[in-house]
DNA sequence: AATACGGGGAG
DNA sequence: CTCCCAGTATT
C-alpha cells in the first residue's frame, strides 16, 4: 500500500466501520425505483440518470423512461428523438445520445447484456470511472469503488482529508481508499451506503452528526470541523449571452421552430428561431431581427411588441432571451431542421425548459 | 488541468 | 445570490 494511503488508514477500523454503516443502510435505506430489482440495464440507466442531478428528480423520469424502454433492445431501436423526448427537463442531454448508443453497442457485442468487467464496460460512451464501479458493485456485487460527490464528501469527514476534490488525483485517492475499506462481502450494500448516508445524513449544509450511525469513526466531528470540509476550489463566473427569439407565425397559425446542430449545447434539441443580439449595433432589436430572418431563412417578417424575457441559466453561461411575436407571408423550403409545425406537432418534439416555457405562453 | 455540458432545490 | 447534486468527454 502507498504511503499516503497507509497513513490515511492508520488506526482505521475498518470492519467495525463497514458493519456499522451497512446495518444503518439496510435499515434506513429510502425505497427507490431501481433498487426494486437488480437488472443491470435498470441500475445503468439510473446511474446516468443520477449524474449530476438529484434523486428526487429521477425519480418520475426514470419510471418513465423504463416504461417507455424497458430493455436494452427496446433503447437500442427507438427514434433518437423520442429518447431526447424522455430526457425532456433532465439536463446534460448528451447523456441520453451516449446511453442510446453505448446500449447499441452492448446489444450488438453483448447480445443485449450489460458488461460486468471493467474492460468492457469502461468502453461504452458515457460511462465514467463512477458508473462503471457502480455497475459492477450494485448490479454484480464486485468490489469495485463508485466515488461520487457523496463519498468524497462523507470520506473525506470520516478520515479527515483536506484535498481539494475538484481534482482527478483526489478522486483517484478516494477509489484507492474504498479499494482498502469496501467490504468483500457486501459491496452493493457497501457503495450504496456510502452515498444514502451522504443524501440522508452528512449533507452539504448541515451535517447531523448527532443522528450519524459512524459518528464513532468520524474524525471530522471528533475535531468539530465537519462544516469545513470537503475542500473544494470554486469555479469562476458565468458569461451572459443575450438572445433573441422569435414566436413566428404563418398564415395558418403554424410556428417556425428549428432543430440545434447535433454536437455541442443542447445538441438535437428544438428551439425558436433565434440569434445573439449584437449590443454595439446601431440598429435597434427589432430591425436586426428582420435582417437576421432574411439572412437566414430569406423570409420578410413583421415584428411585434416585446412579448417576454426570461433567463436560462446553465452551469456556465447565462441566457437572457427576449421574445417578440412575428408575422410572415412566406413560406419555407422543405428541411429536416427548420420548418413552420402546428401546435400538436410542436408537443412532440423535445425542447429545452428556456423555449417549454416561452412556448407555453403562446396563444394559439 | 481546465472547460463544456442542464436544471433545479436548498440556504 | 451561492452551492452542488449517485459525472463524463474533450481539449
Amino acid at each position: 500500500m502507498e504511503a499516503k494511503l497507509e497513513k490515511i488508514l492508520n488506526n482505521f477500523d475498518k470492519l467495525k466501520f463497514q458493519f456499522d454503516l451497512i446495518q444503518w443502510f439496510l435499515n434506513e435505506q429510502r425505497i427507490l425505483p431501481w433498487r426494486q430489482d437488480k437488472d443491470p440495464y435498470k441500475i445503468w440507466v439510473s446511474e446516468i440518470m443520477l449524474q449530476q442531478t438529484r434523486v428526487e428528480t429521477v425519480i418520475p423520469y426514470f419510471t418513465n423512461f423504463i416504461e417507455k424502454f424497458p430493455s436494452p433492445e427496446s433503447l437500442a431501436k427507438a427514434e433518437e428523438e423520442h429518447v431526447l423526448k424522455a430526457w425532456e427537463g433532465l439536463g446534460y442531454y448528451s447523456r441520453a445520445r451516449n446511453l442510446q448508443s453505448a446500449v447499441k453497442e452492448v446489444v450488438a457485442e453483448y447480445g443485449g447484456k450489460v458488461p460486468d468487467n471493467v474492460e468492457e464496460l469502461s468502453k461504452l460512451k458515457g460511462v465514467g470511472p463512477y458508473t462503471q464501479g457502480a455497475i459492477l458493485s450494485i448490479a454484480y456485487n464486485i468490489p469495485e469503488p463508485a466515488v461520487d460527490g457523496n463519498v468524497m464528501r462523507v470520506l473525506s469527514r470520516i478520515l479527515l482529508i483536506k484535498d481539494d476534490i475538484a481534482k482527478v488525483s483526489t478522486r483517484k485517492l478516494f477509489e484507492n481508499i474504498v479499494r482498502e475499506i469496501i467490504s468483500v462481502d457486501q459491496p452493493s450494500e457497501f457503495n450504496q451506503s456510502l452515498m444514502e448516508l451522504g443524501a440522508l445524513v452528512c449533507t452539504p449544509k448541515s451535517p447531523s452528526c448527532l443522528l450519524c450511525p459512524v459518528q464513532n469513526h468520524c474524525r471530522a466531528f471528533s475535531e468539530g470541523i465537519q462544516h469545513e470540509l470537503p475542500y473544494k476550489t470554486t469555479k469562476k463566473k458565468v458569461k451572459e449571452v443575450f438572445i433573441t427569439a422569435l414566436i413566428l407565425k404563418n398564415k395558418t397559425g403554424e410556428i417556425l421552430v428549428q432543430k440545434r446542430p447535433n454536437e455541442g449545447l443542447l445538441a438535437n434539441l428544438w428551439e425558436l428561431p433565434n440569434h445573439e443580439l449584437q449590443l454595439n449595433s446601431m440598429h435597434g432589436e427589432s430591425e436586426q431581427i428582420q435582417r437576421f430572418m432574411k439572412e437566414k431563412y430569406n423570409l420578410d417578417v413583421t415584428v411585434g411588441d416585446h412579448f417576454m424575457n426570461l433567463k436560462h441559466e446553465f452551469s456556465h453561461l447565462v441566457w437572457k432571451i427576449d421574445v417578440y411575436p412575428a408575422y410572415t407571408d412566406g413560406a419555407l423550403p422543405k428541411a429536416d431542421n427548420s420548418q413552420f409545425v402546428s401546435r400538436e406537432e410542436l408537443s412532440k418534439l423535445p425542447f429545452p425548459v428556456s423555449y417549454k416555457k416561452i412556448i407555453s405562453e403562446i396563444q394559439w
